[in-house]
DNA sequence: CAAATAGTGTCTATAAGACAGTATCGA
DNA sequence: TCGATACTGTCTTATAGACACTATTTG
């Protein structure tokens, strides 16, 4: 904000000791199943707890540097879709000091995914349980490859909640879909991803028609490899479609 | 988001001096058209601009509660329809510190509206110019009541385009738009807001119908009065529509 | 009754869902 | 030829836009 009554030569240290974080939501498909990177904590608080992973917010850099630093540092991903998610701000969410935690989302396709686990053997893959109908709620919860629930440190789980929740919103109107996937793709894993996000089956004829309509897609005249049954098409993402 | 190699026992002044703001967008209709409530700088930096309405976050405040109170104090407003907008901190935002700022987004009723200039005579109501088919953008601009262009201070015109487009965006699948209008409204009053807000026309029948099976409105039974033509019927807006 | 706006009936256009059909690949 | 999945044609259903028509109030 910085208004009017901003101390017009003013002293450092009569602003409150507080920190500026940001944690990341390393979302990926296994499965065809949201899955969430995340690591597990060996101190206190939460000690043996499930963290996003995350980092201070450098002195003279923008949050989304920040954010792609952290990406870069914990899962060695240079590139994926990277948006700022919501900030977490409640005095008590970390019990050692005030920290302001701005949460990013980013959307990692199969390789990145793989790549990030190859990367860092700590980062474990957790499954994200979210029932439809619900706002942005605790009903959330995640689970381990062999199906057991893994407790979330601080308040990561209604940051994973608030994540999931933009993302089933965003589905519909915007191309958010194609960041889970490879550069060329067919129909189908497409229409899978959406499932997946959506936690709903979708009309096969209705969600083709829907993707060209939108402009979204361009078929490449190639075909997927290494099928006992007739390949599919490969489709490109549309980065521009018309104008905008 | 205090991770792994968080310091156990750390040393406050260890962290770069930083602090949290959070800005207000107290938006309101005038003239059918979407205007926000500014505030002229009367000191370096932006000496003369127009500002959002700001203030430090307290440090045992979250971060709406901050929001909550800079609304109070500074336009005398209780209660509205709130929402955190996005978080803004690139570093050299403010010439004088590192600010990061967590913008909110509030709307007030026509009520709200002129209680707020009533009460703080120093807020200037500025019509919001947002162009069509524009994603987030500089193209916003706010003129004064003379159709006088206003400068806004720091990144206040991107904070103020972040606000409109997420408006639009809520527009049509949240019932947003009834924070603008009295407790009863008609419902040429609320496809007014609607189209205010979208920046294009709606077709009548159609808004009347989505309105109804969309279960977000009742019927009162009375009518407005002091009209010189036949009354429109008085509407509520149905807070718990059916489950969720 | 005239003026003005509220409110609706209905036709058309467009998009979504259902469902079964045809197409094409490997084996 | 069979199994399996890709792809499409078409019918039905739901929703949105166009437009005119009726309804109701004040003066």
């Amino acid at each position: 904000m910085t208004q009017d009554d901003f101390l017009a030569s003013y002293d450092p240290s009569a602003f409150p000791q507080l920190a500026v974080t940001v944690d990341l939501i390393l979302l990926g498909l296994r499965n065809q199943a949201p899955t969430v990177l995340v690591l597990q904590r060996n101190a206190q608080p939460f000690e043996g707890f499930w963290a996003l992973p995350g980092g201070f917010v450098g002195e003279r850099e923008t949050l989304e540097a920040a954010a792609l630093r952290v990406m870069q540092d914990k899962a060695g991903i240079e590139t994926a879709h990277l948006e700022q998610l919501y900030t977490f701000g409640t005095p008590d969410r970390d019990p050692r000091m005030r920290i302001v935690s701005v949460a990013y989302l980013a959307l990692l396709n199969e390789a990145a995914f793989t790549a990030a686990l190859r990367q860092n053997k700590a980062l474990l893959p957790a499954r994200i349980e979210a029932p439809l109908s619900h706002e942005d709620a605790v009903a959330i919860s995640v689970r381990n490859e062999d199906d057991e629930v893994l407790q979330l440190a601080f308040d990561h789980a209604e940051i994973l909640a608030t994540a999931i929740h933009r993302l089933r919103g965003k589905l519909d109107y915007s191309p958010v879909g194609f960041a889970l996937l490879p550069e060329q793709f067919t129909l189908r894993q497409l229409q899978d991803v959406h499932e997946a996000i959506s936690g709903r089956a979708l009309n096969k004829p209705a969600f083709r028609r829907r993707m060209q309509d939108k402009g979204w897609i361009s078929p490449t005249g190639t075909r997927e490899e290494g099928t006992s049954f007739r390949p599919a098409e490969l489709f490109l993402f549309n980065d521009r479609p018309q104008g905008d």
